[in-house]
DNA sequence: TATCTCTGCATTTACATGCG
DNA sequence: CGCATGTAAATGCAGAGATA
């Protein structure tokens, strides 16, 4: 199947070689004719002809570049036409990479022998197995890739290219197929990606390829308005086993997260993951608490975006970076609970889709976005709530006390302020409805933290004392021992023991 | 020996609770 | 929701034991 379209503003012109093409035994199997530029691309995306005659003066200087790119991308021989013989013309011949220019008056033998020379052609090529590789190289396939098999990945260079949505596989499989790459790789579809194997390229083999892999983005991008990911492991040392070029480039594939989409990545300027500590310290919860009740977004926001860009590698590893924004998000589940906003299907599903953003989405700053989002909506529901006067006051109270717990000076009376209701009520509501009284409370919660901090500081126990808010070593000494039934030192001891 | 930790006891004060 | 009142928590001081 060898289609031929031919491009000409003088729609005479175009019919005259229609005409000739059919008349005499010139094997094309369709002919298409297209009078501007428009239908010019429109029929080379639709058909890809294998052949094109152009009448050169036909496109506008404003419009040549992008004609250009999408005759190097669609067609495989060009004949270009055109009415004046001038330099310009020809080098925009050159330009094509014309087979040949036709200037006008043609005449009928020239078309005739240049068109059935063209077609023998492309007829060889066809006929060729579509990417004939050089007999020195092993054949190479799926096994090699997934199996470590010495010596065969040599002199090969990887690419592994993965779409955004998986779902385009077929789609991308099929215009790597069509790709006018300018060596031809193997190629090899896999569930989430494609992996092009190409045979060595000298000399300069990293600029080579980092050229190519842009031209590839874009044109995809381009195309399909999606973004793809392009993980590269040159052919360098010849000792690299093809399986170990393919489990380095998947590894490397996960820098994504840090720098997104639309990226080409090179396997050996990837480094090793740094280790981070997923959790939020006790400082960094009581922070997250503040900043949710004082509700400010400015503070969430520049927060987030401190802790969480990252610009150069070494990054953290992303699955404890996900731990971490599971941390984050048990402290707005806490921040929903205590406003009630658990009972509302509209947040709980929200709350679901950012939970699954933490977990699965292939890139940081997504995830950053989406929390933030989320955090925004919380904090506009729940104020909403709390003017309609039906956040839980219980809730909110025991909230103050967590946060301020460290001071000694914190009453019941403070609490009771900051709640909006009388100290006496609020005393009535915490042993009714939390079966423990305010003082008990307190109390909980001041030892509790306390053991964390004989746990993880050496801090005395005077200055723990003093930072839970009990002013008197002795009598936290003695509470202590009533709640944990041992002394903190002996508490202590155990522990690290 | 100085410092830290824990216990006992007296005193003050903040809280829990019953009731209007 | 708030007042009055008995009670339990918190404090301060003294001193003993543990530890470096």
């Amino acid at each position: 199947m060898v289609k031929l379209l031919i491009a000409d503003r003088d729609s005479k012109e175009r019919e005259g070689i229609k005409w000739l093409v059919q008349a005499y035994p010139i094997p094309f199997d369709q002919v298409e004719l297209a009078g501007d530029v428009e239908e010019l691309i429109r029929i080379m995306e639709q058909e890809t002809p294998d052949v094109l005659c152009i009448e050169l003066d036909m496109v506008p200087r404003d419009q040549w570049e992008e004609v250009k790119k999408r005759i190097h991308f669609y067609v495989r021989r060009v004949i270009g036409l055109t009415a004046e013989a001038t330099f310009e013309r020809a080098t925009q011949a050159i330009e094509l990479h014309a087979v040949d220019l036709w200037v006008k008056p043609i005449s009928p033998d020239r078309i005739k022998r240049m068109l059935n020379q063209t077609v023998k052609q492309i007829a060889e090529e066809h006929s060729r197995p579509m990417f004939a590789m050089p007999a020195t190289y092993t054949p190479i396939s799926y096994q090699t890739l997934f199996l470590d098999y010495q010596s065969l990945g040599e002199n090969r260079s990887l690419i592994l290219v993965q779409p955004e949505h998986t779902e385009r596989i077929p789609l991308l499989y099929q215009f790597l197929q069509e790709y006018p790459f300018h060596k031809q790789p193997e190629l090899f579809p896999l569930s989430d990606a494609v992996v092009c194997i190409f045979p060595r390229v000298q000399p300069d083999e990293r600029k080579y390829f980092q050229q190519e892999g842009h031209r590839l983005l874009n044109e995809w991008a381009q195309r399909y308005d999606d973004a793809l990911t392009l993980v590269i492991h040159l052919a360098l040392d010849g000792s690299i086993s093809l399986h170990h070029k393919y489990v380095a480039a998947k590894q490397a594939l996960e820098t994504r997260f840090f720098i997104g989409h639309q990226q080409v990545i090179f396997v050996d300027e990837y480094q090793e993951w740094r280790r981070i500590d997923p959790f939020l310290t006790p400082e960094e919860q009581r922070e997250w608490i503040q900043m949710l009740s004082d509700f400010s977004k400015e503070r969430i926001q520049s927060w987030m975006h401190q802790q969480f860009s990252y610009r150069e590698p070494p990054f953290p590893e992303p699955g404890l970076l996900r731990i971490r924004l599971t941390s984050i998000l048990a402290q707005l589940r806490r921040f929903m609970q205590s406003h009630r906003l658990h009972e509302e299907a509209m947040y709980e599903t929200h709350y679901h889709r950012v939970f699954a953003s933490v977990l699965y989405s292939p890139v940081l700053f997504r995830i950053v976005q989406d929390i933030l989002l989320f955090i925004f909506d919380l904090l506009e529901g729940a104020q909403e709530r709390s003017l309609q006067g039906s956040s839980d006051v219980l809730e909110q109270a025991v909230q103050y006390i967590e946060q301020h717990f460290a001071r000694s000076d914190l009453s019941l009376a403070q609490v009771a302020e900051f709640v909006g209701r009388n100290p006496t009520y609020l005393s009535h509501l915490l042993s009714q409805k939390k079966g423990t009284s305010f003082r008990e409370l307190v109390a909980q919660i001041r030892i509790g933290q306390a053991c964390r901090y004989l746990k993880e500081t050496t801090w005395t126990i005077q200055e723990i004392a003093d930072r839970i808010g009990i002013r008197n070593p002795n009598y936290f000494s003695r509470l202590f021992k009533e709640k944990m039934g041992c002394t903190p030192r002996v508490f202590r001891d155990q522990k690290n023991g």
